[in-house]
DNA sequence: CCGCACTATGGAAACGTTTCCAATTCAGCC
DNA sequence: GGCTGAATTGGAAACGTTTCCATAGTGCGG
């Protein structure tokens, strides 16, 4: 037992600093200088330095530099839940970028939870980490965010609405969610739609409230009878039951076109025109928000909104990146367009 | 400036253990005692404590921790791409029963790159990581498993096979593809198919290999012309171009029926199969292998395999916890099963 | 009443860096 | 040749913990 720990200590103990100052026959100063600033450092001990460096397979040790440098080299990123593509392809991107930088990102699911949201926070400024991107689950989990601003590290909000401290906003990356609504929603008017269905789960958060924004908007701007303007929320966003969509297009005056939020709801459409028997896109009309593997591949191939998330993970990195080296302010804020990618599932709507 | 940086530096300080020993009237090694072993403290230093990390809102450094007692509480997991739905639910996963036990997770992708890997097995170490989770692009980067393995820290392998270091195998977390390729293979040459093509991205990695192999192994044991077991391997995982699935589908002895990885891949035969007026599943019968939305959503609905992903990361941050806690040795690997869940897409060949 | 075992406590060392400061060298210039 | 200033270097402090060690108290049996 103590010679296997023996062991043990013995391969995972590494190359220190001081061991390569001895190599070099220098001081662990002039090793931290040669290794890291190269400012004041002569040619004879650079090279000597680095030869030792070399010979001993020295690395530094991160946590002790972090210690003394207050960074840790890692920013923190809170989501929901990064198995939900669309997180999962902004934390990609934004990882990718933040590696490029030499950064490494820890990710956390908060499920919605502000207890949970809170806790994570806390953890994170424990950690000390450099930053933080964040796209909470509600824009009022206000004691979060407050205790967020007091670690003192920068952070970048994803995709919502939080309130800043006092007069200045958060630095965020914003999607345009309401022109896209209002795009999308004055082509179906354009088609001839007079009775549209919006299927989204919840204006609790930015993207549901400004997407309901730009479909009222179009609706206000076309001179339409308001009253055609269908919004159906929904309290769980895990399934936009199938049953809740066929009580729609049951109804005495359906819908003749839904534009329908992400996979599951629009899945949940979908499966209630066929049990209906509705034909896509002759009885039916539909626009998919978000542009998923199902929209591209279903037939007939659905339009969809389309923005692009590894656009907001990579300006969320960019925005965060430039806080942390402080060069400036730079801009605050990003706000990413949003695409009508236009396919087969749009028609003008037979005449009821 | 100089006021303003002097701001931020209050703001940000945060209470030391020093400051609570000083409230608390008690030396900073008592404090360090009452809030973590409370072996060998009063009561009365206990409360005192308490009652002035409290009052200060004293929250440790895990910085500072990490350096004296070699553990940083944090965890890393390195895959080939979080945004890939199979990796995001494993992380997802993971990264939760990992958040139980206080532990944060740090990600990385690789891409597939060899050269990544080491690097970021090279950070995660240098960050002295407690542990990993891999999900090797390649089984054969030696060199950045050997280098891990030098590192110390306990290691778990998601679904790949990585040779081990001398004679015990790395522990790992595998998923029975070869039963479930086996299994759908059966059930295809039980409804009498007699030419069935295998879809999938190279055999490069262990999941695909264990397919192959239940494939073969299917057609062995039902005493069948070999030469009936199609195996289309496609270099880049990307996309099997609705094209390749096209050439397939057009050849003079078609085969009639299809399994089929992912969602991509999928996708490219179910299109392949539209184009020529195949009809699922009269003309040609298809198996999704993973149970994507796609396969669940598509009409007519895709038999697929499918295994819980959840279960893949939720079994490796238990083997990982195992080793960190080290108690004793436990298991050191997990078999998890693969089902076949049955759905509309499959069906008797018609006579050719 | 004295030692004795045991518990609680304070002080200090240690973890591996970076950075400050003082000391030394060195070149250049009068 | 001595003086000045810049460049380089070594030594040590500091970062905030945990843990070791020695010491002081405390109860208890002889």
């Amino acid at each position: 037992m103590s010679i296997m720990t023996l062991r043990m200590a013995e391969i995972v103990s590494r190359a220190t600093i001081r061991d390569v100052a001895r190599a070099a026959g220098v001081s662990v100063g002039s090793v931290s200088r040669a290794l890291n600033g190269g400012k004041n450092v002569s040619a004879r001990v650079a090279r000597d330095v680095a030869a030792a460096a070399e010979k001993l397979g020295y690395q530094p040790d991160f946590q002790a530099r972090s210690l003394r440098t207050r960074t840790t080299g890692m920013v923190g990123c809170l989501v929901s839940d990064v198995a939900n593509p669309l997180y999962a392809s902004i934390v990609q991107a934004a990882e990718a970028r933040l590696r490029e930088a030499g950064l490494l990102m820890v990710v956390a699911n908060t499920a919605n939870d502000p207890a949970r949201e809170r806790a994570m926070v806390a953890a994170f400024r424990s950690r000390r980490l450099d930053g933080m991107l964040v796209a909470p689950g509600s824009d009022e989990n206000d004691r979060a965010w407050r205790e967020l601003a007091a670690g003192g590290a920068p952070v970048v909000i994803l995709d919502r609405d939080v309130p800043g401290e006092g007069d200045t906003p958060w630095p965020a990356v914003l999607v345009d969610h309401r022109e896209g609504a209002r795009t999308a929603t004055r082509y179906l008017i354009g088609l001839g739609h007079r009775r549209i269905a919006l299927l989204t789960p919840g204006a609790r958060m930015r993207p549901g409230r400004e997407r309901i924004a730009g479909f009222k908007a179009a609706f206000a701007e076309a001179d339409i009878d308001p009253e055609g303007a269908l919004i159906c929320l929904q309290a769980s966003s895990m399934d936009f039951a199938q049953g809740d969509a066929l009580e729609l297009l049951r109804r005495d005056r359906r819908p003749t076109a839904i534009i329908a939020l992400g996979t599951r709801i629009l899945a949940g459409a979908l499966r209630a025109a066929r049990d209906l028997g509705l034909s896509v896109p002759r009885d039916l009309s539909v626009i998919a928000v978000g542009d998923t593997d199902l929209a591209a591949v279903h037939s007939p191939a659905i339009t969809a909104l389309r923005w692009s998330l590894e656009d907001v993970g990579r300006a969320a990195a960019e925005l965060l990146l430039q806080r942390l080296r402080g060069t400036g302010e730079g801009q605050s804020c990003a706000l990413l367009p949003v695409d009508l990618v236009l396919r087969e599932s749009c028609g003008a709507p037979t005449a009821t």
